[in-house]
DNA sequence: CTTGACTCCGTACCTTAGTACGGGGTGTAT
DNA sequence: ATACACCCCGTACTAAGGTACGGAGTCAAG
């Protein structure tokens, strides 16, 4: 347990404060989702301060839904100088339209499991449970 | 092609009036969704009639959010003549739980996405875009 | 100078729900 | 009798996002 102040991070530091695992670094590393870092001389990776925030990044992005792909995308963009900010915002964009089929797909869902579960009293053995039985029954949609 | 009326469909026949791929069949045996069928001479199965419900069956109760894990549950609890309606309903309420708590993520997800977007006025560099100043800024919500 | 924690690397494994592949046998229509 | 569609099986591969393993090297403290 080295606690000694240095200007870097190694890997485990890195993970640590970004809330991560030491193999979700390497992972993302290999994605190309952050840059490798120097190394020492025998081969430690030592991170700059500023890798945190790049790991956070990367969580805060897939929390709001991105995929890690899309995600290296946004981080393409970022340094691409003739990518504007009307780019990113469209990605937002076309990210809110996926959550929110996402979202009619679910409620879609909800519906017709509401529908099924209030056809049944709860009583008597599952062979004849109605909602088994709907599933069963020969089938609007599909075919 | 042979469209003989058979008392029995090959496994491409139950695929088809299912709707699935061949594989899809093959792959839900595996799993125990589907019976193993009687085998010809040759080894062809050989498909009662009603097998088409159970694959169609399946793709209902996939329809509707469940696992295929869940779905030889709930065709379990059919079989098992100690389990009742109650059962199958508790599980068909339960997946209702689920499926309001991913409404409840995209919900939360579309919300900050949407907040970001409306911060970006779509103008300069996308090195600058405030969408991804606020993704890099530090970080209430982890660690 | 040894112990224990940490790091390196490559590879394999996990989950879910299939899809694809390759080499072989079968069924049947022409 | 031969073409062609269909079927068999086991295995490997896909996507996404990691997690685990094993053997080796390294670092800092006691």
């Amino acid at each position: 347990m080295k606690t000694k102040k240095m200007r870097f991070l190694t890997i485990g530091q890195l993970a640590h404060r970004a809330g991560v695992g030491v193999e979700t670094i390497r992972f993302y590393e290999r994605k190309g989702l952050i840059a490798e870092p120097p190394r020492s001389a025998s081969g430690y990776r030592h991170y700059a301060m500023n890798a945190v925030r790049r790991v956070r990044f990367v969580r805060r992005a897939k929390a709001l839904g991105f995929s890690l792909k899309e995600i290296s995308e946004l981080l393409a963009l970022r340094v691409d100088p003739s990518s504007t900010c009307g780019d990113v915002r469209q990605r937002a964009e076309s990210k809110i339209g996926e959550i929110n089929e996402r979202i009619t797909g679910l409620e879609e869902m909800k519906a017709a499991l509401t529908r099924l579960s209030a056809s049944c009293r709860g009583r008597g053995p599952a062979s004849e449970c109605p909602i088994l039985d709907e599933l069963d029954r020969s089938a609007e949609s599909e075919h």
